[in-house]
DNA sequence: ATACATGCAAATCATTTGCGCAGTC
DNA sequence: GACTGCGCAAATGATTTGCATGTAT
């Protein structure tokens, strides 16, 4: 019933698409979307696909050489800059800024009292108007 | 070149169906998608279809009687609970509490300074295994 | 009477997936 | 040669929207 050997999540091999897209997202601070990427990759590769960019940034994810980040705004973003750290979003024109401050260690003490079961981690986006869209109006 | 009279937002007149949907956010602490929302309304009115309870969704977060919640797990959830206040998400079954705990009042001016521009809001969102998970294992 | 709201189905958008072929180990 | 990865196109899932008709004011 159970196969011989269980699959394996492999992801071995690699691939001149995979490394393109791992140089892309690390050659940028924009924290871009798959298709962003995509037009990127496309510019020396024109006949990758979309669905290889998305197969590529998950498999990239997985081994922990990019993030991915969700920021409400329909669509994924991903950052090749691992370290913990906090995001600021504009609410005007959506770009993303790393903060370069330490992960604030005490939030999930503050909070844990309030919650029934354990608190492993925390997600926290901050959002305001970027210097660019404050001078432009 | 314009029209006479400006399209106003509108949002008046109002009806059974959203009646219906506003008490059923408001009956849960749930925090449920628009499709659980849609199966409870269809109980007792079968016909009402999923695109009414979108945006009848959207007309009670425009109204201020319901807030829209991202927790990036693919879907958006609602909440009537409208006073600003944290939550917490449960990694293993997806439920979410509500934290009984003030917002931090001090997490923006922490790091208004790494940020170019200003930061005027944040989301923070809590993340660990439910005391219900835990039991069960 | 005049808009706004509904139901239905089709359209979007982001992302995923099945498949036959190509590339890597 | 055995498998993994690719390109393509179709599938999926959540949400939105166009339209003809119903309903509240």
């Amino acid at each position: 019933m159970n196969p011989p050997h269980p699959k394996k999540p492999a992801v071995t091999k690699h691939s001149k698409q995979r490394d393109r897209i791992y140089d892309i997202v690390r050659g940028t601070r924009s924290h871009p979307t798959a298709e962003w990427v995509h037009e990127e990759v496309r510019r020396s590769m024109p006949r990758v696909s979309l669905g290889t960019v998305y197969r590529n940034l998950h498999v990239l994810a997985l081994q922990g050489r990019v993030m991915e980040l969700d920021f409400g705004d329909g669509s994924r973003h991903y950052d090749a800059f691992t370290d913990e750290h906090y995001h600021f979003v504009c609410e005007r024109c959506g770009s993303v800024q790393d903060l370069d401050i330490p992960p604030f260690a005490d939030l999930n003490d503050r909070v844990s009292s309030s919650v029934s079961g354990i608190v492993r981690s925390h997600r926290l986006v901050f959002v305001g108007v970027c210097s660019s869209c404050q001078q432009h109006q």
